[in-house]
DNA sequence: GAGTGGTCTAGACCACGGC
DNA sequence: CCGTGGTCTAGACCACTCA
């Protein structure tokens, strides 16, 4: 048998899923969920520490443990880990180029945990900072778990596409994986970012999960890196 | 002032940077910690289980917590994200370019924490796998840290730098950042690697860390990514 | 002041490893 | 069997937030 705060953990995980407890807002105290789970406060908490620790709860002391949201302006680039090398401010905006629904290759299928040849939705945009087109995002999501996604939607957000799943359509993200590469610019890239034709461009593979590892989209996204770099740490 | 088991954690902490407790070997339990700190048990414990999740301390059910090393074979590609994406098995080698001491340039000097113009030791390498380039290595250390690094060392231990810097110069990476770029192939890297000129390459740029954030290494990795990718996870 | 999370303690029992 | 870390509990007190 698992640890009692595991089981907690997992019947946290539940709530969440199921709806009970949104985004933003607060789920019971600790004592509460004590009682109502018939466990210590401290196996209450370890749990919660837990999920804290996966930023999908938010502790505040004094006030009460909140789910996390990516609503806040200083979460809106929590997965772009595309930075400035030079450290400037920048504007960033969003052009859409292409809105489709085609059939998912079997491969894509696959990732997505989705049945073969299921309709998806097909995004192509490009981001631009400071006027200056900097990324291609070629973005594919199933369609059933996204219905009434529209242009206007995806044109309208501004290019915070993960903000738009959560408060549209109830999906957060909360995890992703990421495969990089090197590679030289498609004509069709090339055209729209605005180089030459083979300019190295640095193609970043995502694919997003929201509770439970249960994949949501999948995206590629080719970046200039010019002036800019991907930023990450190793632990 | 502090929760104590952060004072704790910090005392522990100077322990292992000061030598007392050897990475591999295990400390003392947690019911002998908090005798000779006067804590409880549960403190000492608070304290252990963040440098366990910062991965300085493993906890073994049964046997004790031990410092963390990186001489255990599986341990070896910790730092190493780029995997092949076929999924096969490689084998690793290591062939030495250059090795040489030079001033530090002030950039560099700032990054590793340096006096300007300190000497530091400029090796470059060309990681292969399965007899291929892959990787064109740059590594900059201070001299002063790594005395008695020669070239012969760096071949001996076969690209394994880190667990080098560990067994030789009691020297622990513990984290590291980086910065990723999409580059086109300089002549010298084309050469080393096989490649035509103004092929795509991930270049990597890499600061590595011991206790207490204190830089120890730069480098700059420059990598093929025909057949490779490199893997990372966002949370 | 009431209610929340944060820290600290003390003690009980469990699970694992090794003698 | 003993000693280790792992879990769980109960209770005390602190620090913060808000009415």
């Amino acid at each position: 048998m698992n640890p009692l705060y595991i089981q907690i953990k997992k019947r946290i995980t539940e709530s969440l899923v199921g709806g009970l407890w949104h985004p933003g807002h607060s789920i019971p105290s600790e004592i509460e969920l004590a009682q109502s789970y018939n466990v210590s406060q401290g196996t209450v908490r370890k749990a919660i520490d837990e999920l804290a620790a996966e930023k999908i709860l938010i502790r505040r002391q004094g006030k009460g443990t909140f789910v996390a949201s990516h609503n806040e302006e200083h979460n809106q680039l929590r997965f772009l880990r595309l930075t400035s090398s030079l450290g400037d401010k920048e504007k960033l905006d969003n052009k859409l180029i292409t809105f489709e629904k085609e059939k998912a290759s079997n491969g894509l299928a696959k990732i997505l945990g989705i049945n073969n040849a299921s309709t998806v939705v097909s995004i192509k945009r490009v981001l631009t900072f400071n006027e200056k087109p900097l990324i291609l995002d070629l973005i594919k999501v199933p369609a059933a778990s996204f219905r009434g996604l529209t242009p206007e939607k995806v044109i309208e957000k501004k290019g915070s596409m993960y903000r738009m799943y959560e408060t549209d359509f109830g999906i957060q993200m909360l995890h992703a994986k990421e495969k990089i590469r090197a590679v030289t610019a498609s004509a069709e890239a090339a055209e729209l970012l605005g180089v030459s034709l083979d300019s190295p461009i640095l193609s970043v593979e995502r694919t997003s999960f929201t509770y439970d590892n249960k994949a949501i989209e999948w995206r590629l996204g080719l970046c200039l890196t010019e002036n800019h770099h991907y930023a990450t740490e190793l632990e």
